[in-house]
DNA sequence: CTACGAGTTCAAGCCGACTTGAGGTCAAGC
DNA sequence: GCTTGACCTCAAGTCGGCTTGAACTCGTAG
């Protein structure tokens, strides 16, 4: 298969041609040269595309991304990283599904007001959505968890 | 417990006033009264922050959680629309428990190229990653997913 | 040879969720 | 009565990931 124009590309992967530039000039992926002003891609950057996508999908940053993905080019990632990933994922599943508990159980307990219900407030505190020492039940510790939080992380603690 | 100064919120939570402000200036909580110029809050306030953050952690926008929460600030809210919510949250963890797994396998997976092992192929379309035509093994659907994606899903097909 | 259309560059804009900064107000303590 | 410092408002800035628009350049079909 002969190298593509960016509008090829678009079309096989549905990558808006404004995003594939923007990612060259990020350095996610290389054209290989050029006729005229127009971009030339070899076939590989499909590869490359996917892996970018199953990234986003997976919630991590562009610069992430770029950071896993060889810097030649290849697809060899390095395996910490890869399994640091996998890890951060892994602690961002299980936060999930006791957000997804929490919230299919607030559909149908009867208590009037979900906090009530220690099954809702257990399902809050293992979201370690927060400590927030609403009076009931005692004060209990949410370890930090970061879903695309950038700096400060409101929502975890600062005990007094 | 009387009303509480904006500081107290802040230091019992961990949100900043700024971002109480803000919450408030969006409608999501509401102070009781002014003394002054100083906001008061109930203490009730203190749950509905923590079912925010709850909303945030699960990667709802700040509008769906407020079309989550009662309108009248009580924490009943509308069934359908929680039972929707943890859908939609299901949905994302399955996708990312694709990843995860795509991940794993990749760290340690002897191919020289992930794209070319067939478990991490199936990984990738399991994580809904796009339909990447990519030459070796034939095209394959995805459906449309969303993450905390607004307008358009690129990563998504567009089959020509 | 010329016009066309697909490609290009570069700067600026957009969205969500906040933060920051300048300048103003006000209750409380001395 | 005055200072202090916590709180206030409002406008603007930030960050990531793109998109949009204006102005321009080419290869190719007629």
């Amino acid at each position: 298969m002969k190298d593509m124009d960016i509008a090829e590309v678009s079309r096989r992967t549905g990558v808006p041609a404004s995003t594939l530039r923007y990612y060259e000039e990020k350095g996610l992926i290389a054209s290989t040269g050029r006729r005229g002003l127009r971009r030339l891609f070899d076939p590989a950057v499909l590869e490359r595309l996917a892996l970018i996508a199953l990234g986003r999908a997976g919630g991590f940053a562009l610069d992430e991304i770029s950071a896993m993905l060889a810097p030649d080019g290849l697809d060899k990632m390095d395996r910490g990283r890869l399994d640091a990933k996998a890890d951060e994922l892994d602690r961002t599943i299980q936060r999930l599904t006791a957000i997804r508990e929490a919230l299919r159980h607030a559909a149908r307990c009867p208590a009037a007001r979900p906090m009530e219900c220690p099954t809702f407030r257990r399902a809050i505190r293992l979201a370690g959505a927060g400590r927030f020492d609403v009076a009931p039940i005692g004060p209990f510790k949410a370890e930090a968890v970061s879903v695309t939080r950038r700096k400060r992380e409101p929502g975890n603690v600062r005990l007094e």
